[in-house]
DNA sequence: CACTTGACCTGTCCGC
DNA sequence: TGCGGACAGGTCAAGT
């Protein structure tokens, strides 16, 4: 789920309550989930302090003063939740939040001191936290073959048109989700910037008008900002670095959203599966383009 | 090369 | 109430 927004949201969450704080200890239950060294724990994670956090598409980068950083996907379920007092920090009790950590889905725990602790959950076991030498993450597999920032100034239209022209024959669905192609879009942010673009997510890139892929650029850039101004969407796991859900999901206007009606034409919304995930979309606002017409 | 499928995991929901 | 199966925000690797 956490996708560029819910991501983005950590990040400035993580900023305000772990900046300039020291790793005094770490513990995990999960190799997979911390696939690090007992050295470089010991030489560079322990006593470290957090210098900034930055992130990268769907990845959280938070760099430490002994020049290493940890690198974190979240992928389907993580959640990272900080917890600095006895009390669980915000959140409402009555809206499902997390009422105590560590919980069963806790794999890591960093400790910065007794009452002041960052909690890498992850019910699914998808996700990781790797220490990295900060001058090598930008090498990582990961990081070369990414696809430019949609939200930054040198995701131009034009640049967007240009990587559209490799994928030509794929739907434009899978590929908002190639994360080479953006970094950042998934299944939610997919769906309703295709929905705002009035563009039926198999549509083929080469079916789309200029017009069609200056709409769906605007779009994706509407969308991913206005899912930050609600600081994410939460469907079930999701949460924010004080525990707290995300309200997009509050104003989507498809996803998750088959068998009500479409905001813009009142049709209803309908379920389908394209590039193999679960697909949310009007059937009247978003015409299949057929083969042959046009 | 492009696209699909299965794998990685756990939990939830739905139908029987 | 219990059980089996489908499905869930994301990426990889492997197969077609």
């Amino acid at each position: 789920m956490p996708e560029l927004p819910e991501v983005e949201t950590v990040k400035r969450g993580l900023t305000k309550l772990i900046v300039g704080k020291k790793i005094i200890d770490v513990t995990f239950d999960w190799p997979k989930s911390f696939p690090n060294t007992e050295a470089d724990v010991k030489g560079f994670l322990l006593n470290s302090s957090v210098n900034n956090i930055a992130r990268r598409g769907k990845v959280l980068l938070i760099k430490l003063d002994s020049l290493y950083t940890l690198v974190i996907h979240l992928k389907m379920t993580g959640q990272l939740v900080y917890v600095g007092d006895e009390r669980f920090g915000a959140g409402h009790p009555s809206d499902n939040m997390i009422t105590k950590l560590p919980d069963k889905s806790t794999r890591v725990i960093f400790t910065f001191s007794e009452k002041d602790r960052l909690f890498f959950n992850d019910q699914r076991k998808f996700g990781w936290v790797r220490l990295i030498p900060t001058s090598q993450v930008k090498s990582i597999d990961l990081f070369k073959k990414l696809g430019p920032e949609p939200l930054s100034k040198i995701f131009t239209f034009e640049r967007f048109s240009e990587r559209l022209e490799h994928r030509k024959n794929s739907s434009i669905k899978s590929v908002l989700l190639d994360q080479t192609v953006i970094a950042g879009i998934g299944n939610i942010y997919a769906d309703e910037s295709l929905w705002l673009a009035k563009i039926h997510p198999e549509s083929k890139v080469s079916e789309l008008t200029n017009a069609k892929r200056k709409l769906l650029y605007l779009a994706i850039r509407e969308i991913l900002n206005s899912a930050i101004k609600a600081k994410g969407s939460t469907d079930r796991n999701y949460r924010d670095a004080e525990g707290r859900r995300g309200s997009y999901l509050k104003t989507a206007k498809v996803f998750r959203r088959e068998g009500l009606n479409c905001p813009r034409c009142s049709h209803s919304i309908s379920k389908i599966k394209v590039a193999g995930r679960g697909t949310h979309i009007c059937n009247f606002c978003q015409r299949k383009p057929k083969k042959g017409m046009k």
